[in-house]
DNA sequence: TCATTATATAGATATTTGTCAATATTTATA
DNA sequence: TATAAATATTGACAAATATCTATATAATGA
């Protein structure tokens, strides 16, 4: 029983972090731009609350530029979500 | 924004739901034996509460034998899953 | 050093979820 | 028709979740 499967599927069940993931196959973006860019009708904390779960089941990855963060799409976890669906 | 592929993906993000998914893969059984073939520790009310999520959310088809409801994957479904990972 | 910008955390709260026991429904068969 | 077997529904409840406001932290630049 994979856990780490199962929580990504979990954390990708809600809509914001849906779409917070799906924007980022197209492009890694700082997180004080997911609201904007998405038209997603949020706070701040709760942009903040959604991206950590994303960081923490492994699906993004984080890089600092000055105060901004960088998120991007983890190409490891990817893969791994890859082959469980794969024919 | 694809509603039908983030409820599944809130559906498969709980542990039980995912073992059953899971080993859909390789056969379709009769409901009744889920709790038996995967060592699953839950009431019947509580495995019928799981396949209908299942069900509701068209990951799952049911054919039904006798009083049985024999359940397997969705073809259509895991086409279109597979097609949102797709490289 | 102070103000600004981006992000995180804490605490409160309403909603959703998973679970059970009890009961109902459905289907087949003696 | 009465019983049994498989599944579904209801109602209750504890735990988890998503959200907010208020506040804190971190990094930059004037």
């Amino acid at each position: 029983m994979d856990k780490k499967l199962i929580e990504c599927f979990k954390v990708l069940g809600d809509p914001i972090r849906f779409q917070i993931f799906d924007s980022l196959k197209k492009k890694s973006i700082c997180a004080c731009e997911f609201s904007e860019v998405l038209n997603l009708d949020v706070s701040q904390p709760t942009l903040s609350f959604h991206l950590k779960k994303l960081r923490e089941c492994g699906l993004l990855l984080e890089t600092k530029d000055g105060t901004r963060k960088i998120m991007s799409i983890n190409p490891e976890m990817l893969n791994h979500i890859q082959q469980f669906w794969e024919k």
